[in-house]
DNA sequence: CTCCCTTTAGGAACCGGTTCCAAATTTACT
DNA sequence: AGTAAATTTGGAACCGGTTCCTAAAGGGAG
């Protein structure tokens, strides 16, 4: 039988607001201090969560929503928040849409039902819904990855990234290539990091380049690069994401083609397994961990009332490894 | 400002009770929850989720207790509980201990302060400090991973894994083995695979085994892997993880011997990525969703006071690709 | 039209904390 | 020692629901 604040008030000879105000650090003399202190620790005394946050009206837990949990983007975002609020005195309560829009909205509302502090959404899309949701809601909220003018946002700089990556490989002498994008419904991934490529691409108008949409899936990718490869012959495979990377690297393989001598193939995101494979894979890293550790930061400030910028911009860094080739 | 279920009653014209009767099925005539029906819908009227479950005692909220996030056996076991748990009108709480036994411990002492309904612990090893958490828990908890006597356990078949992926690879003929193993301390991984190779082993006297031990990176196992290829010349490294195999894979590669012609490589897991590298690896693959949704279904059969055997065993399978070498 | 039984509705107590306020005690100072 | 000020303590109300108990209303049968 686990015992409420009231046993041991009586245990202890005192008021149950007297025990209150010890666990509170309210005044209490020294003389009741110990007394108090001996029976909480040899009952083993644990105060129910629930009154105390019926009662605070509050939780001190935030909610991440997360798309997937087999990510290592949204892995390492989940290590970074996870670290930050737990410093801070925050518990993280995951919940995971598995891709799934309509149950991102639900677990908005299904957050606010149960008090939770602020909210940190890690988004792929913001629809409609998305937005109605979000103002209705009377909590804070943080999207990741996504940005959106009504909230509060932290971005990854995917257009100076596909830019930046767009610039390395140009350098690089490659002029003819395949762009493998993915659906221009992810703002970020569909249209910024393309933009960014695009934008740089503008400065060598003798460029051929075909451009390609992909799943995020490894296997779709390869479906994709495969498709590419018999068509048309260029010097890279510009993927969107590493993922999309990966599948193109098997796509060569199978094709009978030797990256980076017969094809070079360059990635976004800086995936741990980009560096050990062979050969290791050029990418634009983002810094996921860092960028939940951000957010993390962000939304307590937001729960603390404290002012926070509206856009927030994570770093990326070009990882020059060995898929991509010179050419002359 | 959020309405509190007196609100409604006075709005409605009626008491708390009713309105509580009408949320909870209880007998309610048809023209009062017209009223009531009337006013929640007008207001957006959620319940107070702390009021709720300080009166219930309990939450319908599963803890599960997950020492890192950015792995594939984590994130799919998180994944296929959800799933379950979702299904069954639970909630999962994800507690990341980030390899840290000590918040291991922790956890389950917080989640017995909040109430949570039972515990899924996603365990590496077992210490003193942990039976003695578990016993002093009075809510039902299920070891996933790891084995013991004192609690509930689902374990993945590790010991015939490790029996029949040496059996497989002592067919294609090899008998010159580097095993690449880990700590004793993780009973799965580093005495059940073992323990299984080595039982195969014995069916053969000829062979001549060396055993070395790695950390659960890839980069670790790729410094162990590259002092193994430069000390002896096995034909084939036995890995007790993909991630080993994958340290293993890259140290050939920086030794210049090829995989398979030069020597062959095995791991245990069967995560996604063991699929689309080159080679594909060949790998004893377990079902970790599967398992998630095994655990979840355990622990709410617990929950609910059903019964539930003690052990419970999920299946793995032999995947057989092209990283190891058919011997003559 | 009663009488009795079944529904329906309201009131109060309760879950386990926190906080406000007033009373009691201690301390400090003249 | 006496009084004002500061500190400590207890009691009661409150947070927002659920549930028990009782009273009132509705319905059916005689």
């Amino acid at each position: 039988m686990t015992k409420t604040i009231a046993d041991i008030a009586k245990i202890a000879g005192v008021a149950k607001s007297t025990v209150s105000r010890y666990l509170n650090g309210g005044s209490v003399s020294d003389a009741t201090k110990k007394k108090i202190e001996l029976v909480i620790n040899e009952t083993g005394y644990i105060p129910n969560t629930f009154a105390q946050s019926l009662k605070a009206k509050k939780t001190n837990i935030i909610g991440t929503i997360v798309p997937r949990l087999d990510s290592y983007a949204a892995s390492n975002t989940l290590i970074g928040i996870d670290e930050h609020l737990r410093d801070q005195g925050f518990q993280m309560l995951i919940a995971n849409t598995n891709q799934d829009l309509e149950r991102e909205i639900e677990s908005i509302y299904s957050f606010e039902r149960q008090k939770i502090a602020g909210i940190i959404l890690l988004a792929t899309v913001i629809t409609e819904a998305h937005l109605e949701a979000l103002a209705s809601v009377q909590i804070p909220v943080i999207l990741v990855g996504q940005q959106d003018e009504h909230t509060y946002s932290l971005i990854h700089d995917d257009f100076s990234a596909g830019y930046d990556l767009a610039t390395y490989i140009l350098n690089k002498g490659h002029r003819k290539i395949a762009y493998l994008g993915v659906t221009e419904a992810d703002i970020s991934v569909g249209v910024k990091r393309k933009t960014g490529f695009t934008t740089a691409i503008e400065n060598y108008p003798e460029c051929e380049v075909h451009y390609y949409e992909s799943g995020f899936k490894i296997k779709d990718a390869m479906g994709v690069a495969l498709k590419i490869l018999s068509e048309c012959k260029p010097t890279i495979l510009f993927c969107a994401t590493d993922n999309i990377a990966l599948g193109a690297l098997k796509a060569a393989y199978i094709k009978g083609l030797k990256v980076p001598e017969d094809i070079s193939i360059v990635g976004f995101g800086g995936y741990e397994i980009t560096e050990v494979i062979h050969p290791a894979l050029t990418t634009a890293k983002f810094y996921y961990k860092e960028a939940g550790q951000l957010a993390a930061q962000n939304i307590v400030r937001l729960v603390n009332g404290e002012k926070v910028e509206k856009l927030t911009i994570s770093k990326y860094e070009i990882i020059e490894r060995e898929s991509v080739d010179k050419l002359n």
